[in-house]
DNA sequence: TCTGGGGTCCTAGGACCC
DNA sequence: TCTGGGGTCCTAGGACCC
């Protein structure tokens, strides 16, 4: 814990709704829910207006559909366009402060004791809070952000849950405990649902109760490194630091299926295509992994893990599909799985194959070593209504930039509007209409940003 | 038609080594 | 012919986070 309120924590409101909201002006001020459209589909973000009817993150999409009115609109993910825009805030952050540890794609600690010549009295980060939120929303066409400012990024954290959204609340130091002790354990991070029970079991309910109790106790409940924390975050003792740059660990790719599957050929053309998309990413990044790991999950939800660890570190989209394989064949598909999961870890920088290359400027003939490992996926052969889904960015040769609505039997709705348009006119086309294609994600700037 | 996808960290047991 | 002990690597599972 700091003397200063010098930790600021940013986190974007019901953001991947707050984006859809923006880009689709028809859906402004209605209920929006964003996540797996599937039947197997989990909420990612519902917008407020989705709340009012309960609405949750990680509640399937079947229970919010029966929650929602009709009319509530059911988007899947548009990540390019989060990405863009997240991106566009976090820049804005490293304009506060250069040390900026971003936690997720919404979400980000600022060290504002780093920055040049800081007020850090109340009143200074307060004012510095307002502009970077007047920023914020100006900068993204209306995204907002609640923000928290303490002395640790436990207060930080816990500042910016407390008003929002578009929340603003700097906690002054010395009262750290004040603000804790009547706060259910369950809002300490790390305090989930297992660690909740046994908790409420030994008639912990809030943070005071928790530092009532010694450590012994709590390490005896939690274990070492759980238990340990819990005692200090209850005295809110907390000095971690703000870490830009966090090194990555792991690359992986998953898929719960629509159906349980149980064909070894069709399963291993997934484990083939996930071995794909990890590779590609390894290969983006110049990492490679030793250990190999396959995550599957049986019709009874039961999830088990299988791995193997290579002499060498690989990113060969082939290699890692083989052993994946093989691991699969070990395992079984008995009753039928309803996930796969392919990842690599134990990473490191430059793939073998990079050993001894002298980097871009090098001047190499091509050999077969230069060869990708696997063709690209191929363009998958879907039925012509499946091409399409609900909040794509789509374009139509007359009619222009629009985004699909619905689709039924061989026909897809689509509504004519952009983030800088009124609320547009929906038509229905064939699913296969030669003059509808999808599109890049509109551009929210104002037109005056252009040249 | 309950229960996504991408991650991190921790624990524990067995192998192996000195 | 009681039993060491510590460190590291690998594997598997679990809890948690957004």
């Amino acid at each position: 814990m700091r003397r200063e309120a010098s930790v600021l924590h940013l986190d974007l409101d019901a953001f991947f709704a707050a984006v859809e909201q923006r880009d689709k002006p028809s859906l402004r001020g209605r209920p929006v829910v964003v996540g797996g459209v599937g039947g197997r589909g989990v909420v990612a973000t519902a917008s407020y207006e989705a709340r009012a009817y309960g609405a949750r993150s990680a509640m399937s999409t079947a229970e919010a559909r029966r929650r929602c009115p009709s009319g509530t609109a059911f988007l899947g993910g548009r990540f390019g366009a989060y990405r863009a825009t997240s991106d566009v805030v976090m820049e804005l952050l490293r304009e506060v402060s250069p040390l900026v540890e971003p936690v997720s794609i919404d979400e980000a600690y600022v060290d504002l004791a780093a920055a040049e010549g800081p007020d850090l009295s109340v009143d200074g980060v307060t004012e510095l809070a307002r502009g970077l939120k007047e920023r914020i929303a100006a900068a993204t066409g209306g995204v907002t952000g609640s923000v928290g400012i303490g002395s640790s990024k436990l207060m930080a954290k816990l500042g910016s849950e407390l008003d929002k959204p578009d929340g603003l609340v700097v906690v002054p130091p010395g009262t750290e405990l004040e603000l804790l002790h009547p706060l259910p354990v369950t809002r300490l991070g790390g305090v989930g649902p297992a660690t909740a029970e046994r908790l409420h079991a030994v008639g912990v309910r809030t943070v005071g109760d928790l530092a009532a109790r010694s450590l012994p106790d709590l390490v005896a409940l939690a274990g070492r490194a759980h238990g340990t924390g819990l005692y200090q975050l209850a005295r809110a003792e907390d000095d971690r630091a703000v870490v830009p740059d966090r090194e990555i660990k792991s690359v992986s790719a998953e898929e719960t299926f629509e159906r349980d599957l149980t064909d070894r050929a069709v399963l291993g053309r997934e484990i083939d295509a996930m071995a794909a998309r990890v590779g590609g990413r390894l290969r983006a990044g110049a990492w490679s992994g030793r250990t190999v790991t396959l995550k599957l999950r049986r019709y009874d939800f039961t999830t088990l893990t299988r791995s193997q660890t290579l002499p060498q570190p690989t990113d060969d989209d082939r290699l890692i599909a083989g052993i994946a394989r093989r691991l699969l064949d070990e395992a079984g598909t008995a009753g039928g799985l309803r996930l796969l999961g392919v990842g690599v870890s134990g990473l490191s920088l430059y793939a073998q194959g990079d050993l001894f290359s002298l980097g871009p400027d090098a001047d190499e003939p091509a050999g077969a070593d230069d060869v990708p490992a696997a063709a690209p996926e191929p363009e998958p052969d879907l039925p012509a209504e499946r091409r399409w889904w609900p909040g794509q960015d789509v374009r139509h040769d007359e009619l222009g930039a629009g985004w699909v609505w619905g689709r039924g039997i061989g026909r897809v709705t689509v509504r004519f509007e952009g983030p800088l348009t009124p609320p547009g006119p929906v038509r229905t086309f064939a699913a296969d209409d030669p003059a509808l294609h999808p599109a890049d994600p509109p551009d929210w700037r104002a037109a005056t940003m252009e040249p």
